[in-house]
DNA sequence: ACAATTTGTTACCAATAGGTACGAAAAAGT
DNA sequence: ACTTTTTCGTACCTATTGGTAACAAATTGT
């Protein structure tokens, strides 16, 4: 009834629907926390039988790092295309802040830094996804800072090295405070006035 | 054998050592993450029978509440203690960060971050141990923002109540930071970073 | 019609969670 | 010696966890 409709083989076909299952599994771990949802409460929610669960995603390791996937996929997408875009930096980093304090995010969330809080949670799938994704974001916010350095918005007193984990766990912080249920203008101000420490054009460049 | 001398009444003398089954949770819960640690394993490793927990500390949020105070007494009160000292702004904020940057913290830990980070998990007392622990601290630290703004270290750019939060947050941040690991050079160089939106004495203040 | 194949579902498993009933043990008061 | 009082500890409870065996149902290929 819900399976995509790929010429199917043999068998019986599914009822599951994967991306369903993932959308209420991905919302259930960010409203309630990835340690409060269990597998069996998800197979109840879903409506399907846990052997069913077990067939497609192999073990909770396996829907775990599903769901992540398909959150990166979605959501961190995002952050990432506004990092590496073609935009000044200026415009970068007011589309960073901006985006951290829209009030869309409360109803995504923003589930990579809940499971990234909770790491040794997970099974070997789900912590090696979650380290590959911390390893791409570090390499493009290296990236920006090798570009702010040649614009001027980066001076030499912020070694490149730190000024990318320095942006990277400040946009962290920002997605944590929402998560946490913080007021979008206030987490908002408070990013806004962490990366003051880079000069932006507008501002008087000594 | 390891009670505390306090002229003891009628009964049996009591084996537990309420100190030590606290200390041992307080290790266990920093370094597995207080999610992972349950009661069972607590009592397993103290080397005490459930009921004699139970009777001492009620049920398990009587148990992470004790431990949370405990660790609130020895820990937290040193931060508190330089939030709220007579030194100058300057000092207080150099002091800051070479505490959440020493070496000792990995073994002490900072097990209040890790607990705020789950506060869900947790019963009524201790969620309300971790609301009036943190109401504390932002208290403390509007005081020191509005004793900053009198020295001229925080501009009018800032109000007081962001700038609270705005420490407040950092300090946590670096925390976490070290809680995950990071090297505690590398979260030093961050927290003095961000810190520097606030002009120091050294800076020319223009 | 019948075998092959794939999915779904019921019912179960061992392990563990937080929590407790109850009797044995050890002290003090009389 | 005997009762009282307090603590200890074995053995148990129910609920839930992640995970599976085995069988029923539904489809395609022959």
């Amino acid at each position: 009834m819900t399976g995509d409709g790929t010429k199917r083989g043999r068998g019986r076909p599914k009822s599951l629907s994967r991306q369903e299952v993932i959308d209420l599994a991905m919302n259930a771990y960010w409203r309630e926390g990835p340690a409060e949802v269990s597998l069996n409460s998800i197979c109840q929610r879903a409506g399907v039988a846990k052997p069913s669960l077990y067939r497609e995603f192999g073990d909770e390791d396996g829907l775990t790092a599903a769901v992540l996937q398909a959150y990166a996929d979605a959501v961190l997408s995002q952050v990432l295309r506004i990092v590496t875009g073609p935009e000044s930096f200026d415009q970068k980093v007011e589309d960073l802040i901006r985006y951290a304090s829209e009030d869309a995010l409360s109803d995504n969330g923003c589930l990579y830094v809940k499971m990234q809080a909770a790491t040794h949670r997970f099974g070997e799938k789900t912590q090696a996804l979650i380290a590959a994704i911390d390893a791409g974001a570090e390499e493009a916010y290296a990236a920006l800072l090798t570009d702010a350095r040649r614009t001027g918005h980066a001076p030499e007193s912020i070694p490149t090295r730190l000024g990318a984990r320095y942006m990277m766990s400040q946009i962290t912080l920002a997605l944590v405070l929402r998560a946490a249920g913080e007021e979008p203008l206030l987490v908002r101000d408070l990013l806004t006035l962490a990366l003051s420490v880079f000069p932006s054009d507008k501002q008087d460049r000594h």
